[in-house]
DNA sequence: AACATTGCCAACCGCTGTAGT
DNA sequence: TACTACAGCGGTTGGCAATGT
């Protein structure tokens, strides 16, 4: 079986994405949707390849993505579930709501595994603590996530704009976008209507400058320095305080004895 | 202060499953 | 049935910030 590259070497640009491409990605697949993941990069004006675009909307655009510490009862259902399950992220991430899969395998890999494996070896000894310990809450955030607000996803920007779901095309657009899309949480899944999508031959008209322009003019929300006043005062204050993690290392090592 | 090490997380890569022709 | 194209999944990696020496 012969299959094509998913990403053009030549041209396609790959690392971190910019403000600009966030903002082309989810002004075009709030508008339109992903009709196919391929071809939208192409008509999103994204220098990008379509598997790209899915993550990073998936990962990180999409509406609802709940982000920051993860809860006691997240950790314990994950632990739960991967006890259950294996590594099939997706399907654990089907049962925590706004996270992603993604999300979720970094998570198990930068903590939960640690604390599994401090839970086997450590039956007869004291838990031991990770070499950094963050008093309150997760500090560290990625300089990416201080450019790129991560704590305010498309669907609040664009809702913020005149692309909120009043203006969208897309009637049933009410509190998230109609994306074509299904997601790990099986949610959204309806396909956008033939006529909510402009096919590329529309797109690809010489009106295309107009209706690039206009997405990005109208969302001034979403614009720079605007944009990043959306964000909260710390990205993880609506989350609380990451309270006594030795707490939480004891309860899931002590629930990790249960199971065993 | 400078350098080394560690941890986190976004993104990439390669594979599989599936639908369409 | 065979082939192709695409979406989706899981493993892995690279870059950066925090921390340690």
């Amino acid at each position: 079986m012969v299959r094509t590259p998913c990403c053009d070497v030549s041209g396609m640009k790959k690392g971190t994405w910019t403000v600009e491409e966030d903002k082309k990605l989810a002004a075009y697949i709030t508008k339109y949707g992903c009709w196919n993941w391929r071809q939208l990069p192409k008509y999103a004006g994204l220098s990008r390849c379509g598997k790209s675009c899915r993550l990073r909307w998936m990962n990180y655009l999409r509406p609802n993505i709940k982000r920051g510490n993860y809860s006691q009862e997240e950790d314990q259902l994950i632990l739960k579930l991967h006890r259950q399950l294996g590594n099939k992220w997706s399907a654990i991430a089907t049962h925590l709501p706004g996270r992603t899969d993604n999300e979720i395998k970094n998570h198990w890999h930068t903590s939960l595994k640690k604390l599994t494996e401090q839970g086997y070896a450590s039956s007869s000894s004291p838990t031991q603590q990770p070499r950094k310990k963050p008093s309150a809450g997760r500090t560290k955030r990625s300089r990416k996530q201080q450019e790129i607000p991560s704590s305010v996803s498309a669907h609040e920007i664009l809702e913020s704009s005149q692309w909120s779901s009043s203006s969208s095309s897309s009637p049933s657009s009410s509190s998230s976008p109609s994306i074509g899309t299904s997601s790990p949480n099986g949610e959204n899944t309806p396909e956008p209507s033939p006529d909510q999508i402009q096919t590329p031959q529309i797109l690809g008209s010489s009106e295309d400058e107009s209706f690039w322009n206009e997405p990005f003019l109208l969302d001034n929300a979403f614009a720079s320095d605007d944009f990043l006043d959306y964000r909260p005062a710390s990205p993880f204050s609506q989350y609380g305080e990451f309270s006594s993690s030795c707490n939480l290392v004891d309860e899931l090592v002590n629930e990790l004895m249960d199971y065993l």
